[in-house]
DNA sequence: AATGAATGAGCTTTCATTCAT
DNA sequence: CATGAATGAAAGCTCATTCAT
């Protein structure tokens, strides 16, 4: 595990990755090919020379250049998983519409904190084999099923006056989602941009705030 | 210019593109593959096979692989921008909001429409270079400051009693982006999906709604 | 047969080439680019476009790009043959030196007048298959024996006291062939560079030269 | 630096070109097709082909085909710049005619030991960028100019008395330039050969020669 | 004649990957 | 671990040529 979080250079992989030094090297160098040009836009020499050596070498730490995109979808997909689930079960509140404001919050934060990674499992899944992406729908899968559940537990609880609450909390998931295309790591406050987003998906609930 | 929407295959590009029969099916072709895999993970060669022809053929309608992404991305441009302004002069009320909101639903249409379309003009701009994606760039900026003229509007106007409406403009806009990735031809009507939007681009404003 | 020699021109082929008016566009145009880039270094295409046509059409005119070389090599050979072989019967005197005076005068005229077919015909000969440039070789092997018997001639009658005349007669042939490097149509007469040349052929075969 | 000059073959290349062992195996290979077929007319299939290797492994060697005649470009001015002058320098004599004459010889030597390399500089210069070209025109104006101050001098001296020295000049380097084309490694001593082109140099030049 | 479109073969170059050193 | 060299496959593109119009 290398040293992380040095001043020069914001954080772009999960810390608790379990890769090596050089290993996460390789996987920060791939990480910003992979969200910049996307993974068939990069070559393997293209992270070699970012790293300043040969592309040979990258052999030593992954077998193949899928296997460097399988290891990130992994991580990228642990981390969300860990913490979305996390930032629900830490609420203490038996509302469904403060449990929900938590994952969407959560989701922004992964969002910022890890932009280039989130951007590459959000839209470079097409190129793993079935198998390999398996992994990852399934993880999604379940996390829509906790926010499902979320949403039917509040519209049982008459939480959620709109139209179509599971609608509404697509919307929400999917705005979060657009956020690394635009976000700059110094361009303010993300615990910030985390509240304002929780604010709109609570007004996509239609859930009344009171602040 | 061919036959279009037969009932056989849903439209993939808007019908006054001004190409030739050929080099429209070689457009319609390359949409397609772009859209799942990207441009960089599509070959010339793909594309042919697609449409049951020579690769060299090609060259006889578009001079390069690049030449056919700056097409589909000028064709996309300029559809976007020309329903999205009249979609906005069409309105007749003097409410931004009213305007805003039509604003909104056009950009579902957008992206219902031409899903495939959509989706390469809003993630494959890196691969043109600076000069050939600034066309794209000049449109968008046209459109992000037509949206945040009928925000400054509405503000004026007291209509959006929200913190920050500029904000709330963008994850509007950016929860439409994200319809292509989900949205299926034939999984409803398209209409209630734009109303839809518009309802939920209406409550992230905080605009009051009167059914 | 076009009209040939217009003043905007200069003369690029023999004028008896037998070619029809659209043929010899072809035939001047392959001259220029062959000339210049090589036999291997032109395509069809370029001819097409600097006659401002489609390339196809080209096979209205030859039935194939080596039939257009095949073509000029047959015409400047044909035509180096017969200015050659006229040039020294033309000679009235006796004197085998008067001879191949002749013939190292007529062959620089050949280098000024065709410079760019001349080049082609020394330098490409390589491409046409073996039965194809037999007959160049002929004609060639052909000129060789004339230069030969002319040379014994002289040796005979003591008229060149060097070494080798044989030698330095392909000297004297060879430094002709290098004409079409450097000339250039608007440079000086070339009257004055043929009778530079056949007295330097005459220095180089130890003739005294009474001016 | 491999070993060279073994018997089975005659040297292709100077023996101090700086290249790899590997790169100088390509440079020969190129060196024998160029000089046959042209550059245009060379794929870099056959340079490979004729290696006994794969034609991507030309690509460790040497960056794109051009850079290959680029160098041997370089390789072959550089060693006929230092060859002329070297020679013309060790000339002990005072005499214009007899460092011209060394001159002439040397540059017979440059023809018939590297006839190939020669061949190749002397044709197919067109190939190259301009700006990639410049460095061999330098060389050859540099050279054009030292033969032409030899000149001058010996008209100042009155040892070459004819019409125009600097024109039987240039003849006599025109006659040299062709030798590759006809020359055979085994087809006599080019010691010989040069003997004989330097006496012809001079008699081009009207020097009296005293043997 | 002339053309645009088509094609199979070929081009230079890049790719991911392997392997001896 | 790291590398330079090697490779088969594939990339984008051009080639000479054909053919229906």
């Amino acid at each position: 595990m290398t040293t992380h979080g040095t001043l020069a250079e914001p954080r772009i992989l999960p810390l608790d990755n379990g890769a090596s030094d050089s290993a996460e090297r390789v996987l920060v160098a791939a990480t910003k090919r992979f969200a910049r040009y996307g993974y068939a836009g990069t070559s393997i020499r293209d992270i070699a020379a970012d790293l300043g050596i040969n592309s040979a070498t990258l052999y030593s730490h992954f077998p193949s250049k899928s296997a460097i995109l399988r290891e990130l979808v992994r991580i990228g997909h642990e981390g969300m998983n860990q913490r979305l689930r996390a930032a629900v079960a830490s609420v203490e509140s038996d509302s469904a519409a403060d449990k929900l404001r938590a994952f969407v919050e959560e989701d922004v934060r992964i969002h910022t904190d890890y932009a280039q990674l989130a951007l590459i499992i959000n839209s470079q899944l097409h190129v793993l084999s079935p198998e390999d992406a398996a992994y990852a729908y399934e993880i999604r899968r379940g996390l829509r099923d906790l926010a499902l559940a979320l949403c039917k537990e509040g519209i049982a609880n008459g939480e959620f006056p709109v139209d179509d609450p599971v609608f509404a909390m697509r919307a929400a998931s999917d705005m979060v989602v657009v956020i690394p295309r635009w976000y700059k790591p110094d361009g303010g406050d993300p615990e910030i941009l985390a509240k304002r987003y929780g604010d709109m998906a609570m007004r996509l609930l239609g859930v009344t705030q009171t602040p």
